[in-house]
DNA sequence: GGCTTCACG
DNA sequence: ACGTACGTGAAGCCG
């Protein structure tokens, strides 16, 4: 027989802190959630135990921690986040069949010593899973105690709490006597810690012992004092940490074998939750879920049904378009529930309206086989997309149990018109149809285009510029191993710092959760203090390149010449589109030596490319967004940004403003948008947080218009609980409503930026559908192949350069119509070094 | 698979 | 007192 015992609210605290806030989409925090039931999944494929129970504090503090007198209190409430996700805890663990304990006037720890100590006397083995040490005292030949930590798991058996602090299980109580436990609210003896406490008990293994023979103790005279003045808190110290083993709860191990349980009800509310990794994890993947009510107080993400710019759609489902489905990679089209046969594509051509599901793969596949698919007006993914940027996951099957949808596998059709029927009302509701049909399903067309196009690549200047860089390496690689007096490996953050800091005693910086930081910035710092610094960075610098670039640029290149990336429709919480295998949008550009790597991406034969990009995009859109009467002004009247905003901000005359200024006015203009924080835009320009939040007001009484723009953005994010952008598209920010001050900031500053990211990426994303079509109607041989972020590139003939940059001027420039205009640099050559 | 670092807008 | 700019993707290290 063997027992599992699990401390509940002390692996839900360890699961809350060691995961970072996450929520389901109404809000619902859900991390802690997430970490308990992963390690109760690795618990049960582990242990195997045939008993179970989990127990938890019915509230804290208890009787034990009233009956000292001096309690303050040192456990604050657990934070509101934690506690929402206690109950459901509970509810998911009575679900799956397993007994949860919890009884008034006791704690977790009571329940456990009482049932371990039980279960032991009946011969069981027992093993109990917990966060916290205090449960040591528990451990027993009989009794295990399992700590959960980050990496794995550890044992505590008598043998281990030898080996570790050299008393016995029972001892540790004693030793916490004497040095206390402040997350506990045990006092222990006041200057007493953990050396002293150890090597006290190792001697004379109990309080009283010590202190009835006080006299006879060896022990420094410090320490002496201190225990004669602590001998009434020790004593009590000792009642306070001693779990009792006598609660009241059942010591029949049958009333704990693993119960039937619900498990449909277990797998509706963590439907709910959306933690689908949970389900799978907990092999309830073929159970069906049950309509569940959450037990977590939910806050309200009830929305006013009007938002100042953005009303409801009131368009009403297409019962008569057509389904577009891949199924087994191949097009299938319904019509209602009848499967269409034959040559579909004249049926795909016609204007009859569409529904699709994931658009981009579908206008894919359409590409291939030489279909023009049209009057797409409805799609799935992308709507799932639009409801909620935070999702990673818009497989269909998921989003049946998200919305409530029977799922039928064998009724594909069926399944999505009626889970299109809820997100098109849902749409509709929160007035993102045109964001839909006018900007993404678009898109999905313009970006499979990009994808098949590709770009090619000179895959043999780039493997020379490889062999260029990679003896270097090699040469920098010797040279600080020589300053190091040893080899080792500089790519090992772990190894160069010891090398760093350890042998070379250099001064460390901050900190990071696995050791001392070694990235660029701290080097910086070093850069005069040891010779060994510029060829480390030198050493990253060109390792970076060769390995990012060199080799993965080489791999992803085709027998073609070409490479061809994959844009991401339905990744970023901002509205941008991403690229990834491989990643084209972050190419280097702002190093010389990197920016040789733009020489490789050239235009086929005969062709070039046409690049175009915004100027300062994210800044109009602020300006025009918040109507700031004196930034629209200077953007008007074609006047230079940053030298403006160094002129007001640091009370200069124009013509004082020199580079340096502007550089840092520059700075102080990234970081509105980004949402300001003084600290770090004091790092970024290199002066005091005094002066750099001096900048910070300076700017906003000067735009004041922004000001106010931040001021009500944020309150309105607080009160609705989301950012949108100019054109409706919505951003859910469960941070902002954190009670966490760090989290809450967070949650601000990504209210201040998401609706300027978000609109300029909305814009970019109506010049590419624009460009897109006036290609195709224009000049059918240009084809638009790459977007990053404020930048398009079309690979043209030569004969027709004129004219695509051209159309992306005027694509560009009017997308839409702002307060300012958006004014956009169009060049063309061989390779996109020449272009930039 | 998480962490760290670093490439881009 | 604490931790700190927004949004991405990819590589190597290490347990």
């Amino acid at each position: 027989m063997k027992l599992l015992l699990i401390d509940g609210n002390s692996i839900m605290n360890r699961a809350y802190y060691g995961i970072r806030l996450l929520t389901n989409k109404k809000g619902v925090p859900t991390n802690a959630l997430t970490g308990f039931l992963n390690i109760y999944s690795k618990l049960i494929k582990e242990e195997k135990p045939d008993r179970i129970a989990a127990a938890f504090d019915l509230k804290a503090p208890t009787f034990r921690h009233k009956m000292y007198a001096g309690y303050k209190g040192t456990r604050h409430g657990m934070p509101d986040e934690l506690a929402a996700q206690m109950p459901l805890i509970k509810d998911i663990l009575r679900n799956l069949g397993i007994s949860v304990l919890e009884v008034e006037g006791y704690e977790a720890d009571d329940i456990i010593g009482t049932l371990s100590r039980a279960a032991a006397e009946q011969g069981a083995e027992c093993v109990i899973s917990t966060g916290d040490r205090d449960s040591f005292q528990l451990v027993s030949e009989k009794v295990t105690v399992r700590l959960a930590a980050n990496k794995e798991d550890i044992y505590y058996t008598p043998e281990k709490i030898n080996e570790v602090y050299g008393v016995t299980p029972r001892e540790m109580l004693e030793v916490k006597a004497l040095m206390g436990d402040s997350s506990d609210n045990i006092p222990g003896v006041k200057g007493i810690g953990e050396k002293t406490a150890l090597s006290l008990i190792q001697k004379y293994h109990s309080v009283q012992y010590i202190f009835d023979n006080l006299a006879d103790i060896e022990v420094a005279k410090g320490a002496r004092a201190k225990l004669e003045n602590g001998r009434e808190s020790a004593e009590l110290s000792r009642r306070l940490g001693e779990i009792c083993l006598t609660a009241p709860v059942s010591e029949n191990m049958e009333d704990y074998v693993f119960g039937e349980g619900d498990k449909s009800a277990a797998v509706g509310i963590l439907q709910e939750l959306e933690l689908n990794t949970a389900i799978k994890k907990l092999n309830l993947g073929g159970i069906t879920a049950k309509e569940v009510i959450l037990s977590a107080p939910v806050k309200s993400t009830e929305e006013p049904d009007v938002k100042p710019n953005v009303t409801p759609d009131t368009a009403e489902f297409n019962e008569n378009a057509l389904t577009v489905l891949l199924i087994n990679g191949e097009i299938a089209v319904f019509q209602g529930a009848k499967a269409l046969d034959g040559d579909l594509k004249a049926l795909l051509e016609s204007d009859s309206p569409k529904h699709t599901d994931n658009a981009k793969a579908v206008y894919a596949k359409c590409i291939n086989a030489g279909i023009d698919l049209k009057n797409v007006i409805f799609d799935t993914t992308l709507a799932a997309y639009l409801l909620n940027v935070n999702s990673s996951d818009y497989d269909i099957e998921r989003l049946c149990g998200e919305y409530k949808i029977d799922f039928a596998a064998g009724d594909p059709q069926g399944t999505a018109d009626r889970l299109n029927r809820a997100l098109f009302k849902e749409i509709c509701s929160q007035g993102m149809l045109k964001v839909l049909q006018e900007i993404e399903i678009p898109l999905a067309e313009v970006l499979s285009s990009m994808e098949y196009e590709g770009i090619a690549l000179d895959i043999d200047a780039l493997q020379k510029f490889g062999e260029e860089i990679q003896p270097k390496i090699v040469e920098i690689e010797q040279t600080i191993h020589d300053l190091a007096g040893h080899k080792f490996n500089v790519g090992s953050p772990k190894q160069l710092s010891v090398v760093l800091f350890e042998e070379l005693m250099l001064p460390a910086g901050r900190k990071r959760k696995t050791g001392y930081s070694t990235d660029g910035e701290t080097l910086e710092a070093l850069i005069d203090k040891d010779p060994i610094i510029k060829p480390i960075l030198e050493y990253r610098k060109l390792t970076k390149l060769y390995n990012t670039y060199v080799k993965g640029l080489e791999n992803a290149v085709s027998e073609n010449g070409r490479m061809y990336t994959t844009f991401k429709q339905t990744e970023t919480r901002t509205g941008r589109i991403s690229s990834a295998e491989p990643n084209i949008q972050n190419i280097p550009v702002r190093t010389e030596i990197g920016r040789n790597f733009r020489k490789f991406f050239t235009a086929a034969q005969g062709k070039v490319l046409c690049d175009a990009d915004y100027s300062q995009i994210e800044l109009r859109v602020l300006a025009a967004l918040a109507g700031d009467k004196v930034m629209i002004e200077t953007f008007k009247e074609g006047r230079d940004i940053h030298s403006e905003t160094a002129a007001s901000v640091f009370r200069r005359a124009p013509e004082e403003v020199d580079a340096d200024l502007r550089r840092k006015a520059k700075a102080v203009n990234f970081g509105i948008v980004y949402g300001i924080g003084a600290f770090s835009l004091a790092k970024d320009v290199g002066v005091s947080v005094g002066e750099a939040k001096q900048y910070i007001d300076d700017y906003l009484a000067h735009f004041s218009g922004v000001q106010q723009y931040m001021d009500t953005n944020t309150k309105s994010a607080e009160t609705d609980g989301y950012a949108v952008t100019m054109f409706g598209r919505r951003r859910f920010i469960p941070e902002i409503l954190s009670t966490n001050k760090t989290v809450k900031a967070l949650g601000k500053r990504i209210a201040m930026n998401t609706p300027i990211q978000g609109t300029a990426a909305d814009i970019i994303k109506i010049a590419m559908i624009r460009v897109y079509k006036r290609l195709k109607r224009e000049l059918p041989e240009a084809k638009l192949i790459l977007q990053v972020h404020d930048e398009l590139i079309v690979e043209a003939p030569e004969a027709v350069s004129q004219q695509a940059l051209s159309i992306l001027r005027e694509e560009m420039q009017n997308a839409v119509q702002l307060a300012v205009p958006l004014p956009v640099d169009a060049k063309s050559g061989r390779t996109w070094y020449d272009v930039h």
